[in-house]
DNA sequence: GTGAAAGCGCTAACAC
DNA sequence: GTGTTAGCGCTTTCAC
């Protein structure tokens, strides 16, 4: 009955429409696009028509003639407990509102990104986001080069026709020794993550050159995972430590690892903050509960988010404007073309300031 | 330099590629898609060409003229914390193996969803997975009439043709009472959601069934959300009763609101499980944490997932094999065609009963 | 092994 | 207001 391909995909096409409602094809393109000229009555039975029989323009075959497909790219990875997944989930809820439809591409692993960046141009999309490793710069010029926009989360774009957000990593370490300092502590130690991590290592570097202002050289206990558990095996590390030389406050550079810290000692009786203060990053929700009062930073993910997303809608609007593709309007600070985020400081009782 | 459209989109084509090359562009399709006779050689030179160009097959042209792009779409929504980001991941890491691309729809609320679905067919997608709202048997039907699957994810798909499971709240509702009857305890309370909660729901009856064939009424505390801060408010209402009425036993329908009420309890010094035993639902991350060691149910979700990628697999290879769409293979259990996983039960320390 | 030619389903001029 | 026409950038016969 209904026409069907060879791949058992019903084809009805706007062909089909047409011939029902004894018009020729293209007002029923006018009829759903609501370009060109059609008498109202036209358009109405036309599209009663296609209701009756279950036709819907062909968007790919749309987005070919026009050259110009409502798609974005989006370049993320594992979201389970994640900013990622806050992001996407606002990105998603964004693009839904302009009518633009997300490609999502997911790496596995940082490396694969430059490999999903290119598959990204086959579908020639208004442009793609990076969520997630490392954009080359060959990358970024040919993306930006076909007029697309590239905008990257919490990462180097390493291009300045493309918009890069990120977190103020090293300000937030460097505010959390101030914070420690300030409340009189002395022996300070970091708890890191593995030695790749980016937002952790900066956090870390923060967090030292700080102390380093202050002539101070805090520990780092480095973790291959930033979990819970690793938080964990440094509150025993703590314990086995004599007395007199534990360190007094403790920097995690994620809350993860500083709700684990606090649970480890939970047992030993040894009192937070008054023996030794706790400062963790991202604020989890758990941070918040009774058991942990985590005084933590938090991402300004809404307010970055909201950065990226201002950036795609000049982008489409230089777009319609006709401008020719990169309009490179410098949105952004910083000597490496990425616009840091000052992190939220959000005092709990871990630390002993109250600000 | 490169052909530009008036849109600012680089207009390269395989054509440019062709007289780059000095090969009919007919060549040049072939030695992309692998796809039909071309000497080895020649192939190369084109890939080189191509490279320097920067060119790489138009997707979208791809897909309309074999009518079959290898799009997936995907209705969720509000990702953050949510077991949707968690099933989200693990379908885009499939869909990325398999070289399928995922495109997004967000429903904001549930009554969007059927509008998505709607808009969904505009680009001739394999099919579409749901994991939020309502699916409406027509849309249901006009989905599955086109060859495309249909797959729902804690939700009924309303439609023989289509494949859902869904987590076995019910059971889960039966699991908790059982427990908790065998550990002697006698007043009950269920810590419900909204009214038109679809799991909070299933979950409360399948306590209060069990129950009943007890001949036990437990009492259903109902909550507009189902927040840490609706826990804490039970809890408080809890205090507020006279000790010898409260209930030495708290089903809650989901964690988040169990470990509100065990944050609420903790200044009391009313003892888990000793006065009060605590069952939640979904097993978030916190739940195993050392200040809550709470009891509660796992969602299958992996396993659930993977029942889903089985049926978009065996739609695939029908696909291939040319059958003409929906095959109909009755996978679903159930009499709403709704194949049900069994929740995990997790004891930890705040139910009295170790198994 | 290669090229010419015919579309895929639609949009956008342009003529009527 | 409506219809005709010419493509969009590809894939896929089918000749050669």
């Amino acid at each position: 009955m209904a026409p069907v391909k060879a791949n058992g995909i019903s084809a009805v096409t706007s062909r089909d429409v047409a011939r029902a409602a004894n018009v020729s094809q293209a007002l029923v393109s006018r009829a759903f696009s609501g370009k060109g000229r059609i008498a109202p009555e036209t358009r109405e039975r036309i599209l009663a028509v296609a209701a009756e029989i279950g036709w819907q323009p062909n968007a790919l075959a749309a987005g070919m003639v026009t050259g110009d497909a409502p798609l974005v790219a989006v370049i993320t990875t594992r979201l389970h407990f994640d900013w990622r997944a806050r992001v996407l989930s606002r990105l998603l809820k964004a693009f839904e509102e302009w009518h633009l439809k997300p490609i999502l591409f997911y790496a596995e692993n940082d490396d694969q990104v430059d490999r999903l960046l290119g598959e990204t141009i086959s579908w020639r999309t208004r442009g793609v986001i990076v969520t997630a490793g490392v954009i080359g710069r060959e990358r970024a010029d040919a993306i930006l080069s076909r007029g697309q926009f590239l905008a990257a989360l919490n990462r180097p774009a390493n291009h300045s026709g493309a918009f890069s957000v990120a977190t103020d990593n090293p300000l937030g370490g460097a505010m959390a020794a101030s914070l420690l300092v300030a409340d009189g502590r002395r022996r300070f130690v970091v708890l890191g993550g593995p030695q790749g991590g980016w937002a952790n290592g900066l956090r870390t570097q923060g967090f030292l050159d700080a102390m380093l202002e202050r002539g101070i050289a805090p520990s780092v206990w480095s973790n291959p995972v930033m979990s819970i558990e690793a938080g964990k095996a440094c509150a025993e590390r703590f314990l086995a430590m004599p007395p007199a030389e534990r360190p007094d406050a403790v920097f995690s550079t994620n809350d993860a690892m500083a709700l684990g810290f606090i649970d480890g000692l939970r047992p030993s009786g040894i009192s937070i903050p008054r023996d030794v203060a706790v400062v963790g990053f991202d604020n989890l929700p758990a941070s918040s509960w009774t058991p942990y009062q985590l005084t933590t930073f938090e991402q300004p993910l809404d307010d970055m988010v909201s950065r990226v997303l201002d950036h795609v809608e000049t982008h489409q609007q230089s777009r319609n404007t006709a401008s020719t593709g990169s309009d490179g309007s410098s949105w952004c600070a910083g000597t490496d073309g990425v616009l840091y985020c000052p992190p939220r400081l959000i005092v709990r009782s871990t630390s002993g300031v109250t600000e």
